[in-house]
DNA sequence: GAACAACTTGACCGATCGGTTCATTTATTC
DNA sequence: GAATAAATGAACCGATCGGTCAAGTTGTTC
């Protein structure tokens, strides 16, 4: 049986390692992190449990080396998004999408992350990714929504975030009460369309509230962020640019 | 030891049943089904394993009796809201308030019930209740919002029990990065401003859309809901009735 | 082919798991 | 106070858990 191919370049088959990456990933984001036993995972590798041990140490050290995986992949999928030099709305929009796409194909993940989230006592490398994301989205919201009260960019970002992932984590739920997949095609596509539409909306009434708050600011005051200003059509379409990768997929 | 008080109606000390029952729901809102063993439970408790399986048979009967306790005051709280008959505008607010403070109440629950919808398997009660909240909440949606496109009702469903549940989910993760409780005090009541908010802008926005849809249309046509209109004034604060409740609260 | 490192196996360990069994205690009823 | 049923404690079971270990296989390098 083929189970090796270390440093020859020509049959790219998955290592032993990566199997047990891939069963382990899998066995995971189905159960979660308890519920999960080193012999699970290598039977549906199709090895011996002692390699789990051999290659990760313990069963702590599995689940680190699917999480740094994953965080990989989700890190590089918004940082092109996060530090365009964009308008805030543009940005936001490149965001949803970016990030519905990222977790729409890795729906079993947002399961995982989420109930990690829901720890008490998380994982420090899901707290420091979380932080990251965090620290990001609500420093680019502060350019248009206040620090504090209804409209916070605190209450912001938990909003938006929460509208992408929990159409994903509720996906195989409600996949059965509307009678098609939420995370490919028309609904998904809806989904889209809801969070931009929604976004929109916000994005709007900032911009309404922040014209009313100037009007009845005589001169320059100095509590506000000046100029903080939204520079496209309000509600308008998302521009066409971010949906490039949009339109790709699906 | 006091230990027992089945007919007798003067000490209403808690029953081992219900110490048990307790323990349980604590210990499976912290680490999740998988993750909490009888002994556990029954440590907790301050009594044997073995009463654990005397009374509820096996460790998936005292899942379900936990989860049949959490759901009987779930029901409670949301019914008398939903079944109103004042109009949709002071429905949707007044079923944000009576959410987000049973939410933020039974925060440990939050976790909980999210990881076990994002479960594949999931149980049948989990499944129960939510389709009956959300053929509930949809239904009422329908009054005034499409049934599909970007402003469904299922997305606005999603969206908005999004916005309550992910608050609490997040706490403990958010409390360390804002510095503040977020179940308690003033962050509760800026959630509850911002999700009122956010209820209006998409209300407000609901109406523009059939306002300028019936401008189009000429005659009296047969596609839309007939006389479905919000009878309150756009983006009006949400009438003080519902407030009653929050306000009692902290 | 010897030496070596990387990889893999299968047997094994103590601890804990869900669950059972049974003797004992407690409260209730007559 | 005897009888009875509910409630409780303590020991126990087979299975499985995370993890270890020594021996074996395989490919690489001289």
């Amino acid at each position: 049986m083929p189970r090796r191919a270390a440093p020859e370049p020509k049959p790219p088959e998955p290592s032993t390692k990566e199997q047990l990456l891939t069963a382990a990933e899998e066995l995971f984001c189905k159960v979660g992190y308890e519920g999960v036993s080193a012999g699970d995972v290598a039977r549906l590798a199709g090895v011996r449990k002692s390699l789990v041990f051999y290659y990760f140490g313990n069963m702590a050290g599995l689940f680190e080396a699917v999480l740094e995986r994953y965080y990989a992949a989700h890190t590089q999928a918004l940082t092109g998004v996060l530090s365009a030099d964009d308008d805030v709305r543009t940005r936001m929009h490149g965001l949803v999408d970016a990030y519905l796409d990222f977790m729409a194909s890795h729906a079993r993940y947002a399961s995982l992350v989420q109930a990690q989230l829901a720890n008490p006592n998380l994982h420090p490398m899901v707290e420091k990714n979380f932080g990251l994301l965090y620290h990001l989205v609500e420093g680019a919201l502060l350019e248009v929504a206040p620090r504090t009260g209804r409209a916070a960019s605190r209450q912001l970002f938990v909003t938006v975030s929460g509208a992408v992932i929990n159409w994903c984590t509720y996906a195989p739920l409600l996949s059965r009460l509307m009678g098609d997949d939420l995370l490919t095609g028309p609904l998904l596509e809806e989904r889209r369309a809801h969070i931009h539409w929604l976004v929109g909306l916000v994005l709007d009434a900032l911009e309404r509230e922040e014209e009313t708050a100037a009007k009845a600011r005589p001169g320059a005051k100095l509590n506000a962020k000046p100029g903080a200003k939204l520079n496209a059509k309000p509600n308008a379409k998302p521009p066409a640019k971010p949906r490039q990768r949009a339109a790709a997929r699906r």
